[in-house]
DNA sequence: GGCATATATGAGCATCTGTTCATATATGAA
DNA sequence: TTCATATATGAACAGATGCTCATATATGCC
């Protein structure tokens, strides 16, 4: 919900919405409708992120060899051509969104998709 | 498909297999079944630029209001506090990727989501 | 035609991103 | 402990990206 929503009857900020939205308006209820409706910025900011991990090729391409199978790091590397620097930076990213779980094995850590991948689309589609 | 698949018994190029992939394997086995399991090269590219498409914050947010309503530039412009420029072109990642319809009315031009949503969900997982 | 408005687009710029290279950490074996 | 191997990570750099600003195009009205 953007800040201009809860504008209304609040005349000392009002100058504010001016500034902010000085782009002529075609429909005004209909932009208010769509405002209202909006899903709030924490949960477009998380879900930017989520497919900003599969918005590149290489990132795209773990994604995919990782749902056939549970992979060591340097199986990954190996299948996509990558090189072992590489395939861990990206791994990383998972990490950071809980993409992935991992499983450390001896010195081999075999990484898997988290059972969480069917949330993303139910949540926006 | 990458081409070291194809590369059993083709002692031409192996050499070539060296270079490109002088990772270390665990499991050549498993390594090759993935490899065969990939996606093509030209789907993976393709779904990326969809998820790229979705990756901005600013971006989703507009895929957001259009999924709730059919908005002219100007309106998705106030509706997100956007100016009309940025919202110009980033509705012109969408087009060139086909995910938004567009219809003139007079001097306004109307988005919509394309119909074509549930595809790539479909497509993916 | 001439003017106003809605949209599209190119240039320029600051920021972000994905890679490589070097190096650190972690585990296992001798 | 010492060495080898697997993985993680920081720095640096080239390329991509998203914005603004200026301007072009397109339509409607006079």
């Amino acid at each position: 919900m953007s800040i201009c929503s809860y504008m209304k009857g609040i005349t000392l900020i009002v100058t504010e919405q001016i500034e902010i939205c000085d782009v002529p308006m075609v429909d005004p209820e209909k932009v208010d409708r769509v405002k209202r409706a909006l899903t709030d910025e924490e949960t477009n900011d998380r879900l930017s992120h989520v497919f900003g991990a599969l918005a590149d090729p290489t990132r795209l391409r773990i994604i995919d060899a990782l749902s056939r199978e549970e992979l060591c790091v340097c199986d990954i590397s190996a299948a996509l051509g990558l090189s072992q620097s590489a395939t861990s930076h990206q791994l990383r990213t998972f990490r950071q969104l809980r993409l992935v779980r991992q499983r450390r094995e001896g010195r081999l850590v075999f990484y898997s998709l988290d059972g969480f991948w069917t949330k993303i689309v139910i949540f926006i589609f």
